[in-house]
DNA sequence: ATTTTAAATTGACAATAGTCAAGGCAATAA
DNA sequence: TTATTGCCTTGACTATTGTCAATTTAAAAT
């Protein structure tokens, strides 16, 4: 399943990169810096980007695409610690690790990344500071973001953590009935929130019998996300629609 | 359990924040406003330092005791979020929120803080490249425990998750036999660890009878700490001694 | 020393999640 | 269409943790 090929398709791309939050305050120079060395690289399904360990070159955008981070042990028991999407960056906070990617990366799906140097972002970090302050927020939200995953660990069961995982897919202030699509395969979104697939579509069940939402393959018909919040925010100590999680770019 | 006395005492205060990492490079100008903002405040066992949703004025540095950080639920199922003691600060991430702590803080036994203005800490930052960097840098660390902490959850059974609590307790390289004091409550160690008291005082048993660890009261004496890593690091992703734990100031 | 109190342990049982194995279903390939 | 494949579901069982109640232990107060 983990196989890595060097041979890696790596060619420069146009990529408006000041549309992404992180940057939108950066001057000229080091953006057109980055452009010039941003590199775009395409994996198959199942490949690894990179792994736990390994010595850090480069972050990565996703420009289309599911990416995981993951850890796994010895004996190849994994731990899913997130699952990205376009417009995601991934591999930045390397920057403060002693040079070694503090998780694995791998493609979950065929995915496109644009791969930029690390070294110019923490150049660039050290040398400005709206850029710091930048990135001191993303990490600041990414913090409520583990926070909040601990607290659901430890005090909602599974049926729970699967309503809430669909209430943060159903965006914003969408009151009434809505469809929503599973972003990826039941078996990910399981090991994404922390429980086998058996687990997970036992819980999914226990969720229809309880909310009333209707399952379709990998649809979920919601007629009333507040029966839904009733259930899962129960056992958590944010007010719904848990605001601080909802983009978590 | 829970109360809030709001005439505190609230004396000024000598401190050298010169010695707390996060200020080691800091300016003089700054510092000393600081340093004159500084008010002492205690706590008894049980009091309340700040609330979830509390509005945000201060941050806080421990000079002695213990507080736990948490967040509970409608129904007033806690979950602990971490616990500190002296030298470590508490609050300051309240600067990249939205104006209210994302936790509440307890002092769970008597406790001596400095309270400091988070005003002069975010203006500091703001104009200060190198403070910010050092909290980027805090943040990370913090980051990697809370990574860390997900993944023990997960992975790790309760056993597994007290010896690896306990190894923590070792301090670096103690290679040889030692004897280590619970730093506080085994109902606490046990929330830390998101578990039962139950579940903790069993777990903790099982976990003597598999690594040879001998419990008295609050001590534990280890003759071979390699048994216990044998033992609670099987199921996690990072070598012995999970380095980036040890020192999670 | 005795009483009072809280913490810790233990037992019995319930709830939840994990494991292993067997089918079912749906998309794709032949 | 049929066969193949992989994902998903279900059943039966096990393991782990939580819950409630009773008891023991230890610490603090009188």
């Amino acid at each position: 399943m983990q196989e890595k090929i060097s041979s890696q398709i790596a060619l420069p791309v146009e990529i408006d990169l000041q549309s992404y939050p992180l940057f939108r305050q950066c001057e000229g120079v080091f953006v057109s810096a980055l452009q010039e060395a941003a590199r775009e690289r395409r994996f198959e399904k199942g490949q690894v980007v990179f792994l736990h360990g390994d010595g850090v070159e480069c972050f990565y955008i996703i420009r289309h695409g599911w990416v995981k981070l993951y850890r796994e042990t010895l004996d190849g028991t994994q731990a899913v610690v997130d699952i990205f999407t376009t417009g995601h960056m991934f591999g930045e906070t390397a920057i403060f690790e002693d040079g070694m990617y503090p998780y694995s990366a791998e493609a979950v799906e065929d995915v496109q990344v644009i791969a930029l140097p690390i070294d110019l972002l923490k150049n660039e970090i050290k040398a400005n500071n709206k850029l710091a302050l930048d990135m001191l927020c993303s990490m600041a939200r990414y913090r409520r973001r583990q926070d909040r995953e601990i607290e659901h660990r430890s005090l909602q069961n599974a049926s729970q953590r699967i309503g809430c995982f669909l209430l943060r897919l159903l965006n914003q202030s969408e009151d009434g009935a809505a469809h929503i699509h599973l972003p990826y395969d039941k078996m990910l979104v399981a090991s994404r929130l922390g429980m086998q697939p058996e687990t997970f579509s036992r819980a999914l069940s226990r969720l229809r019998d309880k909310t009333g939402i209707r399952i379709k393959g990998s649809t979920v018909e919601i007629d009333s996300p507040s029966q839904l919040t009733d259930y899962s925010c129960m056992a958590c100590s944010s007010e719904y629609p848990c605001k601080d999680i909802l983009s978590g770019k």
